[in-house]
DNA sequence: GCGACAG
DNA sequence: ATCTTGTCGC
């Protein structure tokens, strides 16, 4: 699929230019509503490094046609690993990734953070103002900008920062360890709660972010 | 008692 | 991410 870039940016950069890069852009994500209708169509991505390589799973599952798209990748990464900066370690090999899926869906689960991130741009934000299209982040582990705070129900906790709400934190089947949703693109809270809605009650298709991060085993 | 900064 | 394969948590 062809890749619309709404801003684009080079990646072969140094820590203090990513962080610029990060500062700047971090500016360019909205926080906006995706209604429940918007979320029949997922993109799931996951990635993980292999060597000088990073391993990309995608996974489109469309509830109403009832189709799913895998597409894995391989590619090689010029930026190490460090804790804030993934997206410069793996956006490369994601974005190639993503121009081999046939259909994107209306929104895309990025295996990563959004705004629970010491910049408010995260991979799953980097990803989404760059496409300029919807995009959650989904952790298994807060980074220490975040922190946890109880909310009525037990299994859930907000995920803050300095300036407020950026996620909600879901206790999955009383596992002590929460995933942490956090707004990526064009969404918002409220998209995050129904994503969890339809996450959870959803066990007939298979769960694209649980798939894609399955074929990174391989 | 040792570590706990996404992947 | 991975190595850990019975044990939790401030």
């Amino acid at each position: 699929m062809k890749l619309t870039f709404h801003l684009s940016h080079p990646w072969d950069v140094t820590l203090e230019e990513a962080e610029r890069i990060q500062n700047q852009y971090r500016h360019a994500v909205r926080i906006a509503p995706l209604a429940a209708e918007q979320l029949t169509c997922l993109t799931a991505i996951a990635a993980r490094n292999r060597q000088d390589d990073i391993l990309v799973a995608a996974v489109t599952a469309d509830v109403v046609k009832h189709t799913t798209e895998i597409i894995t990748e391989r590619e090689k990464t010029t930026f190490p690993y460090h804790s804030g900066y993934l997206a410069f370690h793996q956006a490369p090999a994601i974005l190639k990734a993503l121009t081999r899926l046939n259909q994107l869906g209306d929104v895309i689960i990025v295996s990563g953070h959004g705004l629970a991130h010491p910049r408010r741009f995260g991979l799953a934000s980097h990803l989404g103002v760059l496409l300029d299209i919807p995009t959650i982040g989904c952790a298994r582990r807060l980074l220490p900008s975040n922190e946890l705070q109880p909310s009525e129900d037990p299994l859930m906790d907000w995920v803050i920062d300095a300036e407020g709400v950026v996620g909600i934190a879901v206790y999955q089947q009383n596992s002590k360890n929460p995933w942490i949703l956090s707004i990526g693109h064009r969404t918002d809270v409220d998209s995050l709660l129904t994503f969890k809605y339809l996450w959870l009650k959803n066990h007939r298709l298979p769960d694209p972010f649980n798939l894609a991060r399955r074929l990174l085993r391989a």
